[in-house]
DNA sequence: CGGTGCATGTAACCTGTTACATGATTGT
DNA sequence: ACAATCATGTAACAGGTTACATGCACCG
């Protein structure tokens, strides 16, 4: 199981409603989990019947009622051991990587276009990443919050989801140059 | 649909058995897609029935008859037609990330462990996709071949993945030395 | 005699995505 | 009036993983 142990990590630091939790799903855990709103919803179910989460009924007015999760210590110790289990290998997938596979037998000109657009997105989500560290470590500079700060665990892997958009970036931006320049000087096909 | 156009891309060169393609998706075409075998003798029998691909037996003598397939016409139109769509944003899904999230919360000398595991793993990766650059682009030089090249679609894909990994090799090492460090000067929990 | 490589699959299961459904409140 | 935000789900389907199955040839 895989999503379960993400939902565990995000909801490790307070109480959050599915609707919420989708939310830090979009931002902040979106650098080493994705997942839509129905499948949170369901992921909390399954895991409150099994008592790794519980939750508690929010009587709102004016809005709709919510109910608050946490982790519960049975939760904590599921973690714990999944910590300690060997990871199975990450890897990409992507569709446009597919594309620029095949870039120079087919037609060039709409992957260019989506390389560019992937350049742009991944430049606003460094941003808002960047952003998101300053806010986790306060006045502190790094290698200080690093060293002392109480809890790092969203920072770090926060640094990883901004290197990866700027490998990202870097890329779509390299690529999408030496396509267009081959379009000028090559025939095209 | 998605593993059908990473298997039409990858047989976009030549002719592969089912077994060869699953060799193929653990190097070169591991930077954007990975499948396990059987998952790709599914998907070459079900391109074959729609004609996408076609492939011939070819008899052989002290080892077991293969089948070797190539993509067709309508295949390629397939692949252009994806390549002109809009591509869904692609994202990280990687258990180690969610390891580290919590590492402060929990034991972290497992996660240190993994971590530098994942490390010497990137490291071996970088190297072989180093030689398969090299071999790709043959005497050129890396402008050069880019300018000018005939096939670049694969070298372009390996550059992302040399990125990919090198990144992730360098904070696999950042973060590893941050938690050893932490433990000598913080209680352990 | 046992492991590795070649070569191909089936079946059951788990996970993730898409489409659909509801309904109040707040802001433009 | 219309869109966005809050809040929660169900159902059908597509895609991916795990386990199991077969069989010959070659090397040590």
């Amino acid at each position: 199981m895989a999503l379960r142990h993400a939902v565990l990590a995000a909801l490790l630091d307070g109480e959050y409603s599915g609707y919420q939790l989708a939310k830090a799903f979009d931002v902040g855990v979106a650098n080493f989990w994705h997942a839509l709103p129905q499948q949170l919803y369901a992921e909390l179910t399954r895991l409150e019947k099994e008592g790794l989460v519980a939750g508690r009924q929010v009587i709102q007015e004016n809005r709709p009622n919510k109910r608050l999760f946490h982790v519960t210590d049975a939760g904590r110790a599921e973690l714990e051991e999944f910590a300690a289990a060997v990871a199975k290998p990450s890897f990409i997938r992507d569709d446009l990587l597919v594309k620029v596979q095949v870039a120079d037998r087919i037609g060039t000109a709409s992957v260019i276009e989506q390389l560019e657009e992937r350049a742009s997105a991944a430049e606003a989500k460094i941003e808002l990443l960047g952003k998101l560290l300053r806010q986790l470590r306060g006045d502190a500079d790094e290698e200080e919050f690093l060293r002392r700060g109480e809890r790092i665990g969203p920072y770090l892997t926060c640094l990883r989801g901004i290197a990866f958009e700027q490998g990202h970036r870097d890329w779509c931006l390299r690529i999408a140059t030496v396509l267009r320049e081959r379009r000028t000087t090559h025939a095209e096909r």
